[in-house]
RNA sequence: GGAGGGUUAGCGAAGUGGUCAAACGCGGCAGACUGUAAAUCUGUUCCUUCGGGUUCCAUGGUUCAAAUCCAUGACCCUCCA
């Protein structure tokens, strides 16, 4: 179902804005956060629980899903929706992280993107036309552009050509997507570059695309170069078409980002941390594995309205994570994606209410302060 | 009663004269993680006032030097009576 976006309001000191997906019946505010299930499952969780989350869109991801279990047999399955039992909207993302994460430069010419299968070692080809022929098939409500994410440092040389080849790569992704039902969103690239930021926005947005998405942050780049590239990635964008920042997920950075004018977010790390036992919390990130959790028998966050909060101690999944339960990585998951959906609904509040300034002040003071 | 094998750091387990404060695994204690090659990876784990000190069942011995060789004892395991 092809998702619309509306915008709402846009907060009176900033960029930020306040934005409705309407997708069928159904509305969902953004700025918003998107949980990731890049292998057609939010890891740990069943779809209820991500419902439960107040959850709008999630992510799911074409290079895993071509791999395993293949786009075809998604389809057989009666597509995405249907294969992972989620009625709410899905993106795919196209594969383009996995050329930043997976394939080496050499791997990468004009008309694709070499890689090996990392379960049989067959080689494979991933092209923009073939990112789209799957993301199709796998039948997303948002496909993306395949776009090469370059990693920092790289020359601005390198930078330009690479932008380059993915504005090609997008336009042969727009020629090349037919079906009316999804969305098809592209992505700026450009690194660090002002120049290149802001020329990828235009051509993009020249050839007219459902929404934009800011690619090639969350590479490791430090947090005034993240909110740079942002700045220059949006300045050109068209204020009616939704703005999505790939890969971002740290809460200080969905804040800073919201106010650049940010719409959508999307980050691993919520379930990632989750898994390895962090949580995150109003007075920054703790690590429930620590000894001194051991005997706490208060929740995660005491005001914190998610499932794991209401019903579990520190000290109970302090001990499921030791013990490697399952349950422990779940109760953690539900925990920080609730964590930054409620930052979000938060930031929706300050947008509407004008305030978001004061908002990110008192934000940093109560993450970064000292640790109560 | 007889014949073998064994006892190493919190646990399991290498090491069989010097390069051994002692591999490795687990456990413990921390750290990292940003469009998921990640329920993964990294550091650390005898004591220390960072000079050093005290270890490899116990005691005694051989040697310049012993976790490693010898003697005795304790405990454990297997087999034979």
């Amino acid at each position: 179902m092809k998702v619309e976006y509306k915008l709402q309001k846009k907060e009176k000191n900033t960029n930020a804005r306040l934005g409705k997906i309407i997708y069928g019946d159904k509305e969902f505010e953004t700025p918003m956060f998107m949980p990731v299930g890049t292998q057609a499952t939010v890891k740990t969780l069943s779809p209820e629980q991500v419902k439960e989350c107040n959850a709008g869109i999630i992510l799911a991801n074409t290079y895993h899903l071509w791999l395993r279990p293949g786009e075809d047999i998604v389809k057989k399955a009666g597509g995405l929706h249907k294969f992972m039992n989620y009625d709410g909207p899905i993106l795919t993302d196209s594969g383009g992280f996995q050329v930043f994460s997976l394939a080496k430069p050499k791997d990468i010419s004009e008309e694709g993107v070499k890689f090996k299968n990392q379960y049989n070692g067959d080689s494979l080809f991933l092209t923009p036309e073939k990112s789209i022929d799957i993301q199709e098939k796998l039948g997303s409500d948002i496909a993306i552009c395949f776009d090469e994410c370059v990693g920092l440092p790289a020359t601005y040389e390198y930078t330009k050509s690479s932008m380059e080849r993915t504005l090609r790569w997008a336009k042969r992704c727009k020629d090349a997507h037919k079906d009316e039902n999804q969305a098809l969103f592209a992505v700026v690239q450009g690194g660090e570059s002002k120049e290149l930021r802001e020329y990828c926005a235009k051509k993009l947005v020249e050839m007219d695309f459902d929404g934009y998405t800011i690619g090639g942050t969350s590479v490791g780049e430090e947090k005034p170069i993240q909110y740079k590239m942002v700045e220059y990635g949006v300045k050109y964008l068209p204020e009616d078409k939704v703005r999505y920042l790939m890969g971002v997920g740290d809460p200080i950075d969905i804040v800073e980002n919201v106010i650049r004018g940010i719409d959508i977010f999307d980050c691993v790390s919520p379930t990632r941390l989750a898994r390895h036992g962090h949580a995150y919390t109003r007075y920054g990130k703790i690590n429930l594995k620590n000894a001194k959790f051991k005997e706490d028998f208060t929740p995660v966050e005491k005001d914190c309205d998610c499932y794991a909060c209401k019903h579990y101690t520190k000290g109970y999944i302090n001990h499921l994570i030791k013990s490697e339960e399952s349950f422990g990585a779940t109760l953690l998951s539900i925990h920080n994606i609730r964590y930054l959906i409620r930052l979000t609904e938060e930031l929706r509040d300050a947008i509407k209410n004008d305030n978001i300034l004061e908002y990110r002040e008192r934000f940093i003071k109560d993450y970064y302060g000292e640790k109560k």
